[in-house]
DNA sequence: CGGAATCCAGCGCGATACTG
DNA sequence: CAGTATCGCGCTGGATTCCG
């Protein structure tokens, strides 16, 4: 997309530093696995609580919260009954899961290498 | 990328199962960060641990080790006085590595534009 | 249906001390 | 320098209950 700019921020742990705040805001496991499964068309709290399957309701709600903070995603309610909550992501969200979609693809692609790998590890260390 | 054919994992439900089983292994915050600063020459452990600033020594060990168990880096010890421990990627890392900067130049191009989101709500909900 | 509130267990992780 | 071992707490996140 945008091609980064001339001067990043110079040394290793200046980098790193930067790197650590920005990756904290949505680094963590939900919010990853949230991104990924709300993209691209709009779904349902009900239907992201199935489809992220092992997720609770509390940590949904508190990782769309934040997502919504951080305009990442859009949160539009429907005034029915009964109530219809649906989630979207924004432009910023959908490149965003755009990147992630990325890292899930290689985790597919690799995923039987590292098996192998791990399976020859613990046979050496039983 | 490949466009999917008839029969995958099709329900969603599949789909994200087996996203999760695949995303744990390198979902977590310590993983994505140790990886993004091994790439590419090798780094010795204190290295490591000054530049993932806040890290333990503990969870860099766990860290460090869980990467080596996938196959992701590869651990060097030169038998020498005081000893010396380095880490390189393998390829697999290596190309892991790619994708996760992808993701990190996500993270700094749309910091400030997050950060403002962030601003916004928090003025409506003091 | 979509959510808030409470309560509570587990383990993630930091701090500290000891080895080769 | 590069670890391993132990302990303890704090936050994450699951289960349950109640509301609009």
């Amino acid at each position: 997309m945008e091609v980064t700019p001339p001067e990043p921020c110079a040394t290793t742990e200046e980098r790193e530093c930067g790197v650590r705040n920005r990756l904290g805001r949505i680094s963590d496991k939900w919010t990853v696995l949230v991104v990924v499964e709300v993209s691209p068309e709009p779904k349902r709290f009900r239907q992201l609580q199935r489809s992220v399957h092992a997720i609770s309701q509390r940590v949904l709600t508190l990782t769309l919260r934040r997502l919504e903070r951080d305009g990442l995603i859009t949160r539009t309610v429907a005034a029915a009954v009964p109530p219809q909550v649906t989630y979207v992501l924004t432009p910023e969200g959908l490149s965003l899961s755009g990147k992630l979609q990325c890292v899930v693809a290689w985790a597919v692609v690799h995923e039987k290498q590292i098996g192998r790998y791990r399976q020859a590890g613990d046979e050496q260390h039983p």
